[in-house]
DNA sequence: TTGTAGCGGTTCATTATTTGAACCATTGGT
DNA sequence: ACCAATGGTTCAAATAATGAACCGCTACAA
């Protein structure tokens, strides 16, 4: 692994619920050299990637991403038309919607919508981590992904979220066919309990799966019904969203899912 | 300089009028070779901070920053802190209020509110990279930096913004004790023509200055009366930011211009 | 008060990675 | 058909990263 990669993959401790951490401890919890991570956070703290809170205390994350992060949403104005497709879709359904982006190795949540429907509804966080194995959007996005990525994934250890959560990499391989071939994935408790959900992939202009879109109920609200209005909902809306974004699903993804293409010559 | 800094610097030319670059145009511009600048880009991809648009075509920033974006916000909510407090800026001075922060070198616009006092105002863009030499916000951000700070931006080429721009680095440093002796920098036309406009330093926790807060008028409007009032208001709002932001003044910060410390015993 | 275990940070000989000139294969313009 | 770009790759030489052991410091306990 290169340099930069091992300094940019010090950022994913950072969390929301691990906002701070100390060079200790993120030695330890990387794997590198205490010198390694102090050299590496050095660097990033002379961009603005992180900083230190007092003086010689913990590290966070620092201000540079705000102001990347405003050049990349110029650049790609991502957030606002998936925030309209969410909502679109939270109030069609009655359900909380949300989007997620890979980063890398990472699945986060990247926008949610509720709907006000219900007195309960799934509550979703921020730039939440995504488990790839235990969510309907990250078997979804692994079903779209390649073998490669796919093996990279399933062979690093699989954390048990919940006692539904499957762990064993053969089994959740065995799913990805029938998830391509629907087009859709599901998700029974697997990450939260009590929580049921739909997802589809949503792709780039080179087809490759940078992302789903989800539809999460309360398991107990779940009927036939619900479910295949949902899923209808989902695979139209979301396959338009592609397409807004300049997306196009791969040969491998079901026709019948896809967003009517603009009629050209005619 | 360290491979990881390398790889980050390469992201310091994405900008608002930039916001996609080739392989070797970065090579050109950074100065490094081709191959370095392809592995460094490759690392860069692998987690999410750049991506490529085409099949081999140019690199844009990507999704990570948005991920890494909110989660700063959560642990730091600086922006909100700040947009409160320059609305409050603009409201009482009837003009254009904006804070900048320091990103390693690079100086660039965070947030900033406009007032309906007037039909003109001095317009800001969202993450647009101020210099440090030729704006009243980068002077205030010298001034109270280090020595050896200065000197590394000051001896760097300087861009002559307008007519008015002073890019003599003996003149600007002589300007450095005026500043941090009055709290206050100006710049009159130095970056945009017709652009008056006051800045005070925003320093943190550990009496570094991390930023600036300014008050921009169009020239035509500045009179003795109104700088006065601006100052008086600029001063005071961003002691109590700098104070709500956890940060303290250095020794060396005018003790007239700092907000009124917390009563400690009695 | 003293002892100890942790912290963030530093050193420097050893080691592994980065580097860059030259090289492809493609693309776009003339 | 040509030329001059582009993004991407190679591999010996040069350079930077590494990590065990070491500071000085703080906090807590005996």
């Amino acid at each position: 692994m290169g340099t930069a990669s091992k300094a940019l993959s010090l950022l994913n401790y950072f969390t929301r619920s691990t906002p701070k951490i100390g060079l200790s401890d993120l030695a330890r919890h990387s794997g590198y050299n205490k010198a390694t991570v102090h050299r590496l956070l050095s660097e990033l703290a002379r961009h603005g990637f992180v900083e230190q809170i007092g003086s010689g205390r913990e590290y966070r994350l620092g201000p540079a991403f705000l102001r990347l992060a405003a050049l990349r949403e110029n650049a790609v104005p991502m957030r606002e038309l998936a925030t309209q497709t969410l909502t679109e879709l939270s109030t069609a359904t009655g359900e909380t919607a949300h989007m997620s982006l890979l980063n890398g190795d990472v699945l986060s949540s990247f926008s949610y919508t509720y709907s006000t429907a219900h007195g309960t509804m799934v509550m979703m966080e921020d730039a939440e981590v995504l488990d790839l194995h235990a969510t309907s959007s990250g078997l979804a996005v692994l079903a779209h992904s390649s073998s490669q990525y796919v093996d990279d994934i399933l062979s690093a250890p699989l954390i048990k979220r919940t006692p539904e959560t499957e762990t064993d990499p053969d089994v959740i391989r065995a799913m990805l066919p029938g998830i391509r071939a629907t087009g859709v994935a599901i998700s029974i408790g697997g990450y939260e309990q009590d929580v049921h959900s739909y997802a589809v992939p949503v792709f780039d202009a080179n087809s490759a799966c940078i992302g789903a879109v989800a539809v999460a109920t309360p398991v107990a609200r779940m009927t036939d019904i619900l479910g295949e209005q949902i899923i209808s909902e989902l695979t139209t809306r979301t396959a338009t969203l592609t397409r807004l974004l300049g997306g196009f699903p791969p040969d491998t993804f079901p026709t019948f899912l896809q967003a009517n293409p603009p009629q050209i010559g005619g």
